[in-house]
DNA sequence: ATTAAGCGATAAATCGATTTTTCGCGGTTG
DNA sequence: CAACCGCGAAAAATCGATTTATCGCTTAAT
């Protein structure tokens, strides 16, 4: 009866066990391919697990083991594109060594940060992949040290006294879109940035600075940065723009800045790459299909991902030696939104809304 | 010393017993509240929990109980913004009820879907989510039916026979955009859709050429579907706007859709919406932003996952009675991209890339 | 001939909790 | 005075696996 079927109780090891007319421990050795079994047996267990359809509870499982094979996923957000690429690569390398991932979002609190990884922590996870919200510096950086938590950090990170770290090359990056800028004619350019990750954001921009003026030293940078939100970084920019500002480009450093700046720019009928030059930090599936297409700094999240696995797992298997900083390059795609200044008409020629 | 700290073994049940004086099991009625223990006892072991900064171990706890509190997720994508925020909002709800939310991703595959499946069984989880790939009837479903599993399927669904159900109400929403289209004057609309989806995908059809055709009998409707991948939809559409096919309007039926859409047109230099007008079912944060503003069909996902657990833990706590199929209203935003049909030139005004 | 080693398998201990059973003790009750 | 009750806590069983200790038996070594 497909019914009754239905409501039974899973299968058990020891019912595995009594059907192969061996005991448990047995059972668990065929399971674990230990060499010291009777063929005999081995084949009876075999039969036994196909007849009964049994599987193991890895949860039961790994309750014995020391380690439990799960490594948990901290990221700040799931909506956007570039965290959920990564959990989609850190879920497909976990489970190619036989892990579970569990990905939680912190939802951009660092006060959430904490509470996820303490309950990783109670789930004695073998191991986590941590993209913190703001930097390296945060309490929950701090809690995994306190606990002695294996652990990797992606993203948000410089160096690091106490963890691997795994982040995309943005120095790099951002030194190459201000040459790409000021070749083409730039110098007055606006950069657009999100203060919460301070020491990252600060590298981005010192790098960007100092290439602009090691090519142009009359280039003209301004910074507006946002302290937490999205919603400041619109406003000052409108009252950036307000004041009579007009950069000939802007570099947001951020996905979201890229977002406001296009907006802004639609408010005051601009378009690039006429009126203004836009590149984001941070590419998106849409940018090459919207008119002008968006230039951007596209991230290398798969290598992120393989690189961060792979140093999580070689400390799992316990691995010393001081930790190390991985930088992944990225790629600079300039596309339509990016031109010279001054070579089409600065006029308001689109509408209102 | 920080440092031995950080190595210790984390403290068990029985370390707070050993440190408060009483046994394991007055620790534990103790931490789940049972009222039969003397209160000068009640304050040793919560003394000792502090002191030891114990914390109950989720998986042995759950061993022993009947079910575990963890709920399973199962999207087709973690890249959306769609399933993105749907994981945030499940995960959400799940901490509000004590439980733990472990997602993860079909990859858009049927095979896998079915392994997630079996692994999420193998955790003894109490209650799943499933947005299946394709659609209620899939290989996933009949897995969780004959294991008896509690579930409720999402987004990709209609009715179905063994599990409640919660999805978008794309089909009125389907005919609110036809009604938009028509009364703008449109009679000529062309609509794309993956034919994966077999009878979400039918549903959304009907219902708009229904409408369309009841305010105007004499509208053309083209229709577009793609068995399975993006890219063949991409050529069919080449195709049809080569062959010389000039509808005055598209509307997609699926996110990627309205991207190849809107990349196609860029190919031909149409601008929305003097060219030609565009609405797409699914929203995206980027639509806004953009010149023009996308038109879209914006899905309830707060009010899908809040009905979709509601559902689920009334199951787990052992409701009976036939599956539910919950519609949630959809919110259609008309945006810059759609107009009147002939109100702009139709020229090529844009450059080719 | 006695001990040692090897083999294959089982019984028992273990992981860290919860739940059930048992127990000791003071106080009623017949 | 014995049987009974109830309370609170300890002891033991349990969940489903893995790991260690042990056992019976055969064979090699001393």
């Amino acid at each position: 009866m497909v019914h009754r079927e239905a409501h039974a109780r899973r299968p058990s090891i020891h019912d595995v066990a009594n059907s192969a007319g061996v005991s448990a421990a047995t059972v668990s050795k065929v399971l674990q391919g230990v060499p010291t079994v009777k063929p005999e047996n081995v084949q009876r267990v075999f039969d036994a697990v196909e007849l009964l359809g049994y599987r193991i509870d890895p949860l039961a499982s790994d309750l014995r083991r020391a380690k439990r094979r799960i490594i948990g996923a901290i990221v700040p957000e799931f909506e956007s594109e570039f965290f959920g690429s990564m959990i989609t690569q850190l879920e497909r390398l976990a489970e190619q060594r036989g892990y579970a991932l569990v990905a939680a979002s912190s939802r951009e609190s660092e006060a959430r940060e904490r509470e996820i990884l303490a309950r990783m922590h109670d789930w004695r996870v073998s191991g986590v992949v941590l993209a913190p919200v703001r930097n390296e510096h945060g309490p929950a950086a701090g809690f995994m040290k306190k606990y002695g938590m294996t652990g990797v950090l992606i993203d948000r990170v410089l160096a690091d006294d106490a963890f691997d770290t795994v982040s995309a090359d943005s120095v790099s990056a951002s030194a190459e879109v201000a040459r790409e800028l000021v070749e083409r004619g730039h110098r007055h350019i606006l950069v657009l940035g999100l203060g919460e990750q301070a020491a990252t954001v600060r590298a981005r921009l010192d790098s960007f600075r100092e290439r602009a003026l090691q090519l142009a030293p009359d280039t003209r940078i301004d910074v507006i940065l946002s302290e937490s939100d999205v919603e400041p970084l619109r406003s000052s920019l409108r009252d950036y723009f307000a004041k009579g500002e007009r950069p000939t480009a802007v570099y947001s450093l951020f996905l979201r800045g890229t977002l406001v700046a296009l907006s802004e720019f639609r408010r005051r009928g601009w378009h690039c790459p006429n009126d203004i030059s836009l590149v984001g930090f941070d590419d998106a599936e849409w940018m090459q299909v919207t008119w002008p297409a968006i230039a951007a700094v596209v991230q290398p999240v798969r290598q992120i991902a393989i690189e961060a696995m792979e140093l999580l797992f070689r400390r799992i298997e316990g691995e010393g030696g001081p930790p190390k900083a991985r930088l992944e390059p990225c790629k600079v795609l300039m596309r339509e939104s990016v031109g010279s200044p001054g070579s089409g008409p600065h006029s308001g020629g689109g509408k209102r809304q």
